[in-house]
DNA sequence: TATTGTTATACTCTATAACTATA
DNA sequence: TATAGTTATAGAGTATAACAATA
């Protein structure tokens, strides 16, 4: 007679919806990501905006927010950490936006940062064939065109980036 | 003489990153689900614990969060929240859990759920050709189990699914 | 001893409104 | 009038600690 073992194994109605299967995915990701930039004591959002601010020097920090789907508001607090942190200068560029660089020590910092965001996506991206990633990455690009479509969602909130 | 425009196009450093892009694709997807379940007056963790509890009659809210990635205590103020408006009951099923139950209410509010649900991802990933679609699902399968992989994450929160 | 439900609480990211200064 | 930076504040999701009752 076998002894009944209790199966806790729930049955999953989104075990075939791609949208969540590729929520929970991310999840994953964003958390080994955020493991990852803990290291540097970095949150995900300060790694983003300082790789952002590499590739783009004298940009201003609304700028850099519209692209991140981040509000300007709400970039306020994470550009004034980094620049107590001597991560990044601000000064002005005219009478009211501030053109942002890297310093020294930030240049240094996103070595470690695009070291670390490289093993992650080797980590979890890695085995996959060139081709499907292509397929991927258009996919997204799709994905992201359609959100002015029928759906007619809001530019600006459609694609926040930091929290997990 | 050409009228300068002023092409406010940074270069974006994660524009080859898979694992960024998905995120972003994610987000869309989940603002698009926000919207259409605010329809309905629910949050996305609201459809889907209510999604899991149809699938599971009975099962307890502990096991719903384990499933989906949600702490306990995180549970407690969504399922009496659910069950202050009639749409599931918790009857005791033993001296410390409750077994969930959908009312009447909450299997015709499923229906609804179900169909926003499939709207989203219809419109979002109905054009991918079924092969595509199957990589894509494995694709997210194989990340998940790599989460308890090199990166060592805590099972446990690798894995919330509320917040877009 | 482990599990379930619970309260209280803190932290993060996101959102809106409103203000100032400048283009 | 539109834009950049800012402050204050509220909301949602997630986190830990602690407790009582039960298995």
């Amino acid at each position: 007679m076998l002894t009944e073992t209790k199966t806790e194994t729930l049955a999953d109605p989104l075990d075939d919806v791609l949208g969540y299967q590729l929520r929970r995915a991310m999840l994953v990701t964003m958390t080994a990501l955020t493991d990852s930039y803990e290291e540097l004591d970095l949150k995900v959002s300060e790694a983003i905006i300082l790789r952002f601010v590499g590739a783009n020097p004298g940009c201003n920090q609304s700028a850099i927010g519209r692209a991140l789907g981040v509000k300007r508001t709400n970039m306020v607090p994470i550009v004034a950490g980094l620049e107590a942190r001597s991560l990044l200068i601000r000064p002005p560029a005219d009478g009211r936006s501030n053109a942002l660089f890297l310093t020294e020590a930030g240049k240094e910092l996103l070595k470690h940062i695009q070291s670390a965001g490289d093993a992650i996506e080797q980590h979890f991206f890695g085995d996959i064939a060139p081709d499907t990633r292509n397929t991927l990455l258009e996919l997204c690009r799709n994905v992201r065109a359609k959100a002015e479509g029928t759906f007619g969602l809001p530019g600006g909130s459609v694609n926040a980036i930091t929290n997990p």
